[in-house]
DNA sequence: GCTGAATATAAAAATATCATAATACACGAG
DNA sequence: CTCGTGTATTATGATATTTTTATATTCAGC
């Protein structure tokens, strides 16, 4: 990867790491759903969500079509779920860790 | 994933999302290497990488071991590496989308 | 103990992100 | 046309990240 792919790359990955962007991408594995679906399953304001699945959409990790007066919200990209299951790993392992004050780092 | 599962995934993926830091995750795959040569090699300043590795450490994404008046660095998790695949598709899909104007998003 | 190389930390200014509240827009039903 | 529902935008303050500069620490060799 060349230094600017790899701002781009950065750009993405931070659409990714929020806990309600991930969990909209979390959601959406299962299948398309409205904004008011998700602001709803995932409990916070409808303004937050419209404002995170901006970014998603403009991370082209996301697609939303409308239909009527809703919008219907779908993954554009199901490779990235990939990540899910290295960060369940990942996570065993961190909070292990945690848990064992076992750390690599002086923090 | 629950709630406070993602905020910990998010704390991750965040340490991921930074060109520099991206940098190095590469860099490192291809095997130990001091600080130094890490700089050097991504063209940064020592205290910028100081300070990235120390994030990057932290999430548990590489580890640091002491060798006399030198420090090597390595990965942790070569699991992530797939996220490198995965982002190049994307990257090859998401420039091609911003080459043709053809976005999901209206912005 | 002193020096130099490798690395870490602190401080600070610029910028970005987060979260909330208020308001605006779009559209179908009646 | 008006009303209600679904969604987007804007403004704002709080907080966090980024980057640079300056200084500190650590340790091997002399």
């Amino acid at each position: 990867m060349v230094a600017e792919e790899r701002n781009i790359a950065a750009d993405v990955l931070k659409a990714m790491a929020h806990p309600i962007r991930l969990g909209v991408i979390e959601v959406l594995a299962d299948g398309e759903r409205t904004v008011t679906e998700l602001y709803t399953e995932l409990g916070c304001s409808q303004s937050m969500m419209s404002q995170q699945l901006k970014i998603l959409c403009q991370q082209r990790l996301i697609s939303i079509r409308k239909e009527g007066t809703q919008k219907y919200c779908g993954l554009c990209n199901r490779d990235f779920l990939k990540l899910f299951d290295c960060m369940h790993t990942h996570l065993r392992k961190f909070l292990h860790f945690k848990d064992q004050s076992a750390c690599f780092c002086d923090d």
